[in-house]
DNA sequence: GCTTTATTGTATCATTTTGTTACAATAATA
DNA sequence: TATTATTGTAACAAAATGATACAATAAAGC
């Protein structure tokens, strides 16, 4: 979770100072948050969106709030949207973090501190939240990341290689990586994280890394090319020793 | 959605009740609400538990609220035990219904005023609500359907002859089937909605039956016996002119 | 009782899909 | 010009699935 958008300005009215003070939460659904598992692939890794947090070293999902006229679905894209620059990309809900135990405003109270504002005990953002999970698929060259107006970085981190999280936040991206998992075959997402054209082998190391397993070279491209959902560029790549492989995109008309 | 859980009892102070004179909605999660699609199997028909709510010719999906001290899948939980007596049953979130446009107050307030009860405009009931939708599979002959303190009847419609329905209920119910169709072999859940011990054939008519298409007996079979999580019961069925199918049921252990 | 009937469990073979190996094509490099 | 690594695909093997067949058998009909 944690502070929806904002107009991402310098002056002091940014979104999160008028969240700080406006206390009862108003203008959003009270105690619904989303938090967005942001996947992106790079060098054969992994990578998720985090947040650091000014002066704690806390990280964290990006997240937000809906709107009191806003669909769902729609907030979260604007959450994807302001910390990514991108419209358009793969989104989906895969799962409702609602144990009363992620209860916890400690690390609130700490992000809140260092910006030198003590909150009441019953701020709206102390409160206990209900978090519903979204998880993206960009393109890592295309995506630019935003810190939103509290924090003071928004970064890629490796999939294997995450810092200690906020909360559940651990949690919510496991859940979203075996969502991922189960759903890249039936789905046929996976291109959604390369760009626009690319390779059979950058297709199958991106399997790979994904499934966490080698597969066939010559099965999967069989298996790929008969989905039907690849279409072949004419144009060539070029860089390395060895035989030009042919580039690929995504089939839109499908 | 639609009023939690009630202690069901015949006295003034039901659930209900107290949830009409709360009008500040204490004690539960604000603006969140569970809607559960509980799905039987009987007769060769997919079935669903509806709720008709008195005076009002309204149908509805069982729901409820989440209480503060609860989670939201033991809320579910719950729910699913008040309208069916059932405990320990498949169980599942499938989809968070959060649009702005499926907040319409004109159901409730007809519920409301069949018992003449005239709402402020503010009740929270009356406010927008975001609804996770849960699917169960329940054990037709094992469920009692119960209905809650405000509707006169609970009871099983099938699917393929519903009433019009509440709300966006007809939807969520849709996606739960769709969940359902692409859950059934991957998860292997299909046992949850027949009798503890069952023929093959039981089997397979509930498969046919939601997936809405025919499929081939003996692959279905040894598709069945080789995934290993049948387990044939000594005793055999008698009934019907011809031989007599094995028992089988659901190993537990794996 | 004996035959008829329908359904079950499984075997058999055909077809399709997937796994494995091999090899020609070829773009950069040496 | 030869070498190298990787690609695209063919060819065959193995496994999974589809289709057909048939013996076993529990009840019903006679």
């Amino acid at each position: 979770m944690l502070f929806a958008n904002g107009s991402f300005t310098i002056k002091m009215s940014n979104e999160f100072e008028k969240q700080e003070m406006n206390v009862t939460g108003e203008g959003f659904l009270p105690g619904l948050a989303i938090d967005t598992v942001i996947f992106g692939f790079h060098d054969n890794k992994l990578k998720v969106l985090l947040l650091t947090y000014k002066n704690t070293g806390l990280f964290a999902l990006p997240g937000g709030f809906i709107r009191i006229n806003e669909d769902v679905n729609e907030a979260a894209r604007r959450v994807l949207y302001s910390r990514t620059g991108l419209i358009d990309i793969f989104l989906d809900q895969f799962y409702v973090f609602g144990d009363k135990s992620r209860h916890d405003i400690a690390p609130l109270k700490t992000i809140m501190q260092a910006r030198e504002f003590t909150p009441d005990d019953n701020h709206w953002l102390l409160k206990r939240f209900v978090s519903i999970g979204f998880y993206a698929l960009v393109d890592f060259t295309k995506a630019i990341p935003t810190p939103d107006s509290i924090s003071d970085s928004c970064d890629w981190f490796e999939l294997d290689d995450l810092p200690v999280l906020m909360q559940d936040h651990r949690q919510i991206i496991d859940k979203a990586l075996q969502t991922l998992q189960t759903n890249l075959d039936h789905k046929l997402i996976g291109f959604n994280l390369l760009s626009e054209n690319f390779t059979m082998g950058d297709l199958q190391s991106l399997y790979e890394t994904i499934l966490n397993k080698k597969l066939i070279r010559a099965a999967f491209q069989r298996k790929m090319l008969s989905s039907g959902i690849l279409e072949r560029v004419a144009k060539k790549w070029t860089g390395g020793a060895h035989k030009a492989p042919y580039l690929y995109r995504f089939m839109a008309g499908r």
